[in-house]
This record gives C-alpha cells, structure tokens and sequence, in this order.
RNA sequence: GCUCUGGUGGUGGAAUGGUAGACACGAGGGACUUAAAAUCCCUUGACCGCAAGGUCGUGUGGGUUCAAGUCCCACCCGGAGUACCA
C-alpha cells in the first residue's frame, strides 16, 4: 500500500498534542539549546511558502539537537500589534483584536500541518496585557536609568542626582541642582535617561498619521503603504540606543551572524573616528549668546564663541578654505551679518520647507549662502568664510563643516559652483603636486603625502591625521573624537494598536506609573482615526486619566491636575513588543516578573536564531539593545541576545502569463506561437490554474467571468504560458499557499521540498516543478519498510557489510550537514541512501532504523510512523540520534594500473597512518618511485581524494 | 559612488585545494499495461569518433600550486544594503 500521508500526518499531529510531546521545562540537569524563530505578525494574507522556510530550518535543527539529547526550548508567538489591522479597522470599523485574533487563529491552523515541534504552552502576543505588563515595565526602567560613562552601562538615575547634588556645579542658568525648580530639575533630567521626552526631528508621516523611525522610513516613503515622509520638530519619545553605539559594534564580534549581516550593522552604526575641532567666530565675543553646556565635567570645554566641527580627516585641516552650516544651525542668526540677513533667511527658509524626498532626489544640485562672517583657522589663524548649505545635514557630527575642496567631492562641487578658492594639502608625493584649478575631481583618497601643510608637511596621511589631532589637542582648541551615524530611536507613534505608555502628565512633565499598577491596559475608543484636534487615537478614550492617590486608570472628566492627571495618548512603536520577547519565551507564565532569575539563568540566551535579513537594522538592533539595558541592569545575564543568526532567503513568487491578443481580447496565443510576441499583452494568471507552465483551460475560462469565452491558439495541443520572477504578492497571482501543498503532497513533503529548493540563506523564486520527485522518494522510503499488503518488511538479524556502510556513510553526511545549515544536501543524501539501500535489498532493522532517527528531523510524521510500526512505544523525537561507525568507512580496494595515450597513471593506496604530505615528500624522495614503479622515476605525481594518488611516468 | 554577496548543464543546485556537474526536475529512449496512471531500466555539459577513446569545459584575463569552481590580483555582469555621514 502506498504512503497515505492524509491519514497518518493528521495521526500524529493530533498524538503529539495530545501528549504533550513538544512541551518543555526548565529541566537544569539537562543540557539546554535555544532555538527561536522571528515570530511572525499575523496579516489578513496568511501564510505563503516562504514563511515556513525559515521555521522548517529551525525545526529541523531543533529536532536534530532534542535528538542529540539537549533540552530544547523551541517557541512560537506572534508579533500582534501593528499597522495594517489598525488601517483596517479605520476602513471598516472592525476593532484590530477581533482581525488579530481571527488571523492569529488562521496563521495557527496552517502552522500545525506543516508539523512543527513549537511548545505552544508557552506562546507570547506582543497585543496581551500579561506579555506588554512586561514591555511596559522595561520602558519604567529605561526611564529610569541613565547612561554611565564612566562604568560604561546603564545607572539608575537617582545616582546621576545624588552626583549633581554632590558636585553643586551651575548647571541650567548659573543654578545648581538645588537651586533647581522641579521642573527644571525633570527637565535636565531628561538629556540623561535612556527612554526620554523631547523636541525631536522625525519622520512625520501625515497619511498615516504618525511618526516613524529611521529604519521604517526608505527613500523618503514610509515602508508601510510608501507613503511620503516630512521632517517636523515634535515632542516626542525616544530611547537613547546611541548610548549603546560602542557596545553594539563591539558586540559584532562576539556573535555568529553573517558577514553581510554584522556589515549591514557597522553601516548602519557607522562608527568613524576623528577630531573635534574648534573654529572661534572672527567677531566680538559679546554678541555671542553661551549656549547650554551638555557636556559635563569635559577637561576641555568648547569655549562659546566658536564652532565645533566633526572631521575623519584632520590631516587636510591646512587646506580648509571655507566653513558650511546646516541650514538648521542655531547660530545662523547670530553671526549673520545685516547686509546677508535677508539672503540668508530666504534660503533657510526655503531648505527647511523642502520635503527629504525632494531634498534627497536634488543631492546633486549645489545650493547655498554666504552668512558675511568669518571663523578663524586654529591652526592656520586664517580667516575663511561661514556659508550655509543643506549638504551639511543637521543629523550629523554637529551640523558644521570645515570645507577642504580639494579632498572632498561635496566640498569641492560647492567651491566650484560658487568659485572658492581650492587648496591642494595631498598629493601621492612631494614633488607631484599640481594646481587644482585644472582639476575635474577632488582627490578623496586616504593616501599619499601632506603638502603645503605646515608642520605635517611630507608627513604619510595617517601620520599627519595623529600629529594634526596632537596638536589640536595641545592647543586646546578640539580633541580626538569618535562619531556615529546612528540615530536614537523615536518611540512614539500616534496609533492605537500598540502599547500604552505607562506615563501620565504632571505640570506638563511625564511621571511614571508605579511598577505595582501594570498593566496599563489598552483602553476602547470609538474611533480609531486621530481627533479633530490632531491627537492620536487615545484622545478619543473616555477613560483614560490617572489617579495618583489610588493608582486607578479614570474618566477624562475627573482630571483635576491635584489627584488626577492625563496619560499618554502615543502608543509604543511595534518594535517595542519585539524587542524582548525571546527573554519571555523562558518564562512566559509568570506573574510577578519579567523572567525568573531560575530561567534565565537556565536557558541563558538564544542559540540559534533564524529569520529574515530584512530586519538587521530594526528589529535586530533594537533587541540587542534592549538586551544590552536588561543586562546592565542584572536581568540579562548575557550581554547578546543571540549567539547565533541564520538569515534565510526571500522566497519569490515565480508569475505566470497568458498571451491575449491585441487584436481579439477573446483569443489567447500560446507561448511559443511564431508572431505571438508582437501580436500579444502578458497578462497574469493565476500560477493555480498553471501546471508546469502548460494552462489548465477549463479552469482558466471558469477563473474569471471576462474569460468564459475564451478562445485559444495552441502548440502541440497544449498552451505553454511564460513567467517571470517576481515578489510574491496576491496582485500577480502568485501566492502558493502551503496548505494547498500539505493536502496535495502531504508536510513532510512539503518540509523536505522547501530544504532540498537550495541553501536557507539563498533567495530564490519558488517553483514547484521539483517536488515531484521528494514525494517519490517519500513514497521510495515507505516501500522500504512497508510491503503491499501494508506488512512491515524490517527483519533483525545482521545487515550486509555493504548496508551497514551505506547507512553509516548517511550518518556521517547528514550530521556534517545539518551543523553546517546545509539541508538542501541532506535530502541529496536521503534520496541516495533509499536507492542504495532499495538496491541492495537490505531489510534489516540494524540499518533501517537508525535511518528513521536520520530522517525524522526533516519529515517527522512518516518517521514517527515507521518508528511506531517497528515496534517502539514512545516517540521518534526521543530516539537517539545514530553515531557513524568511521571504520566502515574507509576504503579496502586495490588499485589498477591504467594506461592511455604513452602515459601511464597509477592510483595508488597509501597506509591510513600515512598523512598527505609524508606522502608526497616520499613520492619526491622516489621512495615509491623504488617500491611500485620498478624503480622508474615519476614525472608527475597527482593526489586524488583521501589517501590515494596519482603518479604519471 | 561606497560596502557586502553571487556568477557551474535546458532548470534548481552538489563539490574540507584533490575524478566538476552529486541529487532532483525536465527531455529522449525502452520495459510492464488493451490503454492510461503508477513503477522500473537506459541516455542526457559541448565537440570529435562506428568504437575503444580523445579534446574542451565552472563570467573574462593573469598568478600561486604537483593539483584551482574553490586561494591571490585585475576586469565584466547580476542581486542586496546604504547613500550629501564630513
């Protein structure tokens, strides 16, 4: 009888429910491993076949290591606030928990045919009040804490208070901390703590209405709906992850991700060391306002009267001929002279007005003006002028340059635009300098010498980039600096899907609910669109004030600003949920903390991670901060979240066409028509009703009404249709959905095709033309144990010395294979080892079970079938996974002379104490020459695989 | 532009520096069958040859090595990330 996978998947899906089998505890006596996938969000579309990629990949390797005897912590969650159900329900009212819950409900139901081992007892919903008390809660600590640079980790911030009361320095207005107001004190306050209020620039996205963090911004368009983005100075809430910077790159070091991932992240960071250097106003000192000095306790603080700049290239500070702005510099007023004011705030104006995509599409175009001042060189003491341009962005370094046109591009389009002067300081040596009028380019290598550079004259580039900082430093006028690109992380988002803050709004400054009060529970609105008045959706929530006395969620009525007080009305970023939800995964159930010490310290951290390369710079980023903030704070007990990351690849849809003519939209010409080409429009067509690229007509004309007359013009009898890669998406009608998979070919099929399709980490298109024949070799490895009249075949008693090597060769393969992420090979090794063994009519259980224990990682239903039939009580995923006998492996044949065209070629076997290169240094030495060759002299000597070689004469 | 990836038959893809193209799909031929499905067997990188066998072959050109798809240098072409980052 053939396999019936109808009867037996559901069987033991339904077994392994039921038992339990995939539960698991905290069990410390045993060996942990802890394999985590993405989790998903649930979107209306459910699941297409490059969802499962990633989570076949997991569970295999976490079957595998259960197998190995580890104690395997494998959980599923979902990821459930978010966007797309909240523009649902503004289009149709629906509340997102209902659309959440019945697609989470949908995205449960496929994952179970697919026959993953997740422990379902301990899903997490990013959307549960029980899992966000815990997202909340971090928030309060991150709120509460401060970075420390000097034990170099987050501190609580009362010992920053304890420190200013101590030091009494004049802090905000000549005052010291207790001469502080409250407000004043908050407000200091909040240039410290890691989750912070502020007049921020974000990304404001006005048809979503709301504002968005840089990795959810690409181009200028939101990556939710593509929809333009504008910069806008808003109060909001961030969470200073630039704090982390240094630890985030150093910690690249220290885990298993891939090198185009930790790449992804370095850019993303953008370390780059260099100098801060001072340029004082060239104007009298008294207009100069003093600005608000952040930077506490620093040996040298920047004198009031001058512009910081940021340079990786301090050895070209002599060829510095200008000074550039940001258009948002707040000086700009102050040095700008009466007869520029009115250019100057013309082009202000009109930069700031500008929206980034505009800005970003016009990179090219050089725009800018002079402000009529002058800064001084400290080096040089030249005087150069103070321009402003919007090629200097307010984001980064300090939103002033000093321009070196000869060896920077933008510097050097700006001087050439606007004819200032350029002044070569590098050159490949002292002799080939030339006049850089002529130039076309400026020279932005890092190599060669300094000329015309005063002291650091002949100096290499490196060296003179030490000796300019030296002396920078030496005068005083700067130091040794290093600068990030990246950016704290806007946490606000004016939504009502998502986390509330636990915050409440005294005289204007945020307080934080007490820890005892969470969770604050997300409150019912009656319209989920922001109000009249512009706020966010929580504006609308008739219940949503504080009482600070008993610590109960109250009617906005009540608000008094004595017991009661407003609460935030943003809700947290959907990164917020994601960031520590593998730390809840050890824990999940538990009430009265995050995590408990026990589990945490149990399980440690996540071995192996698997999910998409898209989220490097988001998700990834902000749960290794978030991890790096729990450990400071001794929650964590690692400093990385992940010790190991596979990225697996897009799966993309592969679309199908039909030709329709031009002419007769009725008529359809197949593919390879002569003429076809000229005389047709592609259209889409659903890749359903497609079969190996040949049209099911019938269904083709019942697919759509436009098509019930439909009229064909074929080849060989058939219409061949074409096809293109591309993304999968519901639009091109080329969404294969796993679950029409499942019930044609059955999970384990389904599994063992999307491992064999390539390498996991490889994007590519999918197509189903191959599974074929991985269901032939499913229906091959039951006809080995199973004979037609459903009898089991498995005899005992010893196998053949030819079987046994056969399936220790498997053994050896397939481990080597899974450490190694290497699947698609596996299942190579599968099928040859079921026609090997097929061949040689071996039944003998020695070998044919070890062979399902090989096997059950990767088709756990059939396995377990097999497993059950041959007699054994408890499940396949507590066998032992089989250990290769190296012995039989090694090759006992003779060697043959064979000879061809005058030269003769000898294969030799060499002793297995023998290594290669003794090998080799004997066959040199003719000491095999000697005892094989009748004395002969070897010309050439070959090595071929392991311990043979090849000797030509 | 910069950074990272990758380039192997008709297709997906195998190859710790060691017989390139495993395995699978597709294609062609055959067996079984009244027929079909299913199953099984053979062929399938290109070229020359009746054959035995030979020659050429991993984007291009060099190099290292007894030996290169694999390592090094230069170039060409895809894919991804990032982009006025000083």
């Amino acid at each position: 009888m053939d396999y019936n996978f109808n009867e037996i998947e559901p069987k033991w899906q339904n077994y392994w429910r039921e038992n339990g089998v995939y539960k698991v505890t905290n069990d410390t006596s045993k060996k942990h491993y802890y394999v985590l996938d993405m989790f998903p969000y649930p979107s209306g579309a459910g699941l297409h076949v490059g969802h499962p990629l990633g989570y076949i990949a997991s569970d295999i390797y976490a079957r595998y290591k259960r197998l190995n005897g580890f104690n395997v912590l494998h959980p599923m969650g979902y990821d459930s606030y978010g966007l797309p159900a909240e523009q649902y329900a503004i289009q149709t009212g629906q509340h997102p928990a209902i659309t959440t819950e019945k697609n989470i409900c949908r995205y449960r139901e496929q994952l179970d045919k697919i026959g993953f081992s997740f422990d379902w007892d301990r899903e997490v919903r990013t959307c549960d009040p029980q899992y966000y008390k815990w997202t909340q809660w971090t928030f309060i600590q991150l709120f509460n804490h401060y970075y420390d640079e000097e034990s170099d980790k987050a501190m609580p911030i009362f010992h920053l208070v304890e420190k200013l009361k101590a030091e009494g320095k004049p802090l905000v207005d000549d005052k010291s901390w207790n001469e502080m107001s409250e407000t004043q004190q908050q407000e200091y306050l909040m240039n410290y703590r890691l989750a912070y209020l502020a007049d921020t620039a974000v990304n404001w996205c006005p048809e979503l209405g709301t504002v968005l963090a840089n990795d959810e911004v690409v181009n200028g368009l939101s990556v939710r709906g593509g929809y333009p983005v504008e910069r806008k100075l808003m109060r909001q809430w961030s969470l200073r992850i630039t704090a982390y910077s240094q630890r985030l790159v150093d910690g690249l070091e220290k885990v298993d991700y891939s090198d185009s991932l930790k790449e992804i992240q370095r850019n993303w960071i953008g370390r780059s060391e260099g100098a801060a250097v001072w340029f004082p106003i060239d104007a009298p000192a008294s207009e100069v306002e003093k600005p608000v000095d952040l930077f506490m306790g620093q040996v040298n603080p920047k004198p009031a009267t001058a512009f910081e700049i940021f340079t990786t290239r301090p050895d070209t500070i002599y060829g510095v001929t200008f000074m550039v702005l940001c258009p948002e510099h707040e000086m700009i007023s102050q040095i700008t002279t009466p007869e520029q004011k009115a250019e100057v705030e013309a082009y202000v104006s009109w930069a700031k007005n500008r929206s980034e995509r505009e800005r970003q599409a016009e990179v090219k175009k050089v725009s800018g003006v002079f402000t009529g001042s002058f800064a001084v060189n400290p080096l040089t003491e030249e005087k150069i002028p103070i321009w402003v341009s919007d090629y200097v962005l307010a984001g980064y370094g300090t939103g002033a340059i000093m321009a070196v046109p000869a060896h920077d591009s933008r510097d050097f389009a700006f001087a050439k635009h606007f004819g200032l002067p350029i002044r070569q300081v590098v050159a490949p040596s002292l002799e080939e300098t030339s006049d850089p009028d002529t130039w076309t380019e400026s020279m932005d290598a890092k190599v060669g010498v300094s000329v015309n550079s005063g002291f650091v004259t002949g100096m290499k580039v490196k060296d003179a980039m030490k000796a300019v900082i030296d002396k920078v430093e030496e005068l005083g006028t700067g130091h040794r600096t290093v600068n990030y690109r990246l950016r704290d992380a806007i946490f606000s988002r004016q939504r009502y899907w998502g986390e509330p803050f636990p915050i409440y709004y005294k005289n204007g400054m945020p307080y934080t609910l007490p820890e005892h009060c969470l969770p604050l529970c997300l409150p019912e609105v009656k319209d989920f669109k922001p109000t009249p008045t512009g706020e966010p959706p929580l504006g609308h929530a008739d219940k949503w004030a504080w009482n600070e006395k008993n610590c109960q969620v109250v009617e906005n009525s009540k608000i008094d600003n004595v017991n009661v007080f407003p609460l935030e009305l943003s809700t947290m970023p959907g990164f917020a949920g994601s960031s520590g939800y593998y730390l809840r995964y050890m824990d999940p159930r538990n009430d009265s903390e995050y995590f408990s010490k026990e589990a945490v310290s149990y399980w440690q951290n996540v071995d192996l991670y698997v999910g998409g390369s898209e989220h490097g710079t988001g998700h990834m980023m902000y749960a290794r901060f978030w991890n790096k903030f729990l450990f400071d704070i001794g929650m964590a007990v690692t400093d990385e979240p992940f010790k190991k990351l596979i990225n697996q690849g897009m799966i993309q849809g592969r679309s199908n066409f039909v030709y329709r003519s031009k002419n007769d939209s009725n008529l359809f010409i197949s593919k390879n028509v002569p003429g076809r080409e000229e005389n047709t429009v592609p259209i889409h067509v659903d890749i359903n009703i497609v079969d190996n690229d040949i049209l099911d007509i019938a269904k083709f004309k019942e697919w759509r009404p436009e098509f019930k007359d439909a009229r064909f013009e074929l080849e060989d009898g058939k219409y061949v249709c074409g096809w293109e890669i591309e993304k999968m998406s519901k639009s091109m009608f080329n969404v294969q959905n796993p679950d029409d998979l499942v019930e044609r070919y059955g999970a384990d099929t389904l599994r063992l095709y999307e491992m064999f399709l390539g390498p996991v980490e490889q994007a590519k298109p999918w197509d189903t033309k191959g599974i074929e024949g991985v269901f032939r070799f499913i229906r091959k490895l039951w006809k080995l144990y199973i004979g037609d009249n459903d009898e089991l075949k498995v005899e005992e008693g010893e196998a053949s010395k030819e079987a046994k090597k056969i399936i220790n060769q498997a053994i050896k393969k397939v481990s080597d294979d899974i450490e190694r992420f290497s699947f698609n090979t596996s299942v190579s090794t599968f099928m040859i080892t079921v026609n090997e063994l097929t061949a040689a009519k071996c039944s003998k259980r020695e070998v044919l079970e070890p062979l399902v224990v090989l096997v059950a990682p990767f088709a756990p239903h059939i396995a377990e079938e097999l497993w059950h039939r041959m007699g054994h009580d408890g499940t396949v995923c507590d066998a032992q996974w089989p250990v290769c006998d190296e012995s039989l492996l090694v090759e006992d044949t003779f060697t043959y002379p064979v000879s061809f065209n005058g030269k003769m070629r000898f294969t030799i076997e060499l002793p297995a104490n023998v290594s290669q290169d003794e090998a080799f240094a004997a066959v040199k030495a003719h000491e095999v020459g000697q005892k094989w060759l009748d004395g002969k002299e070897p010309k050439k000597v070959i090595f071929v695989p392991k311990k043979i070689i090849n000797i030509v004469i």
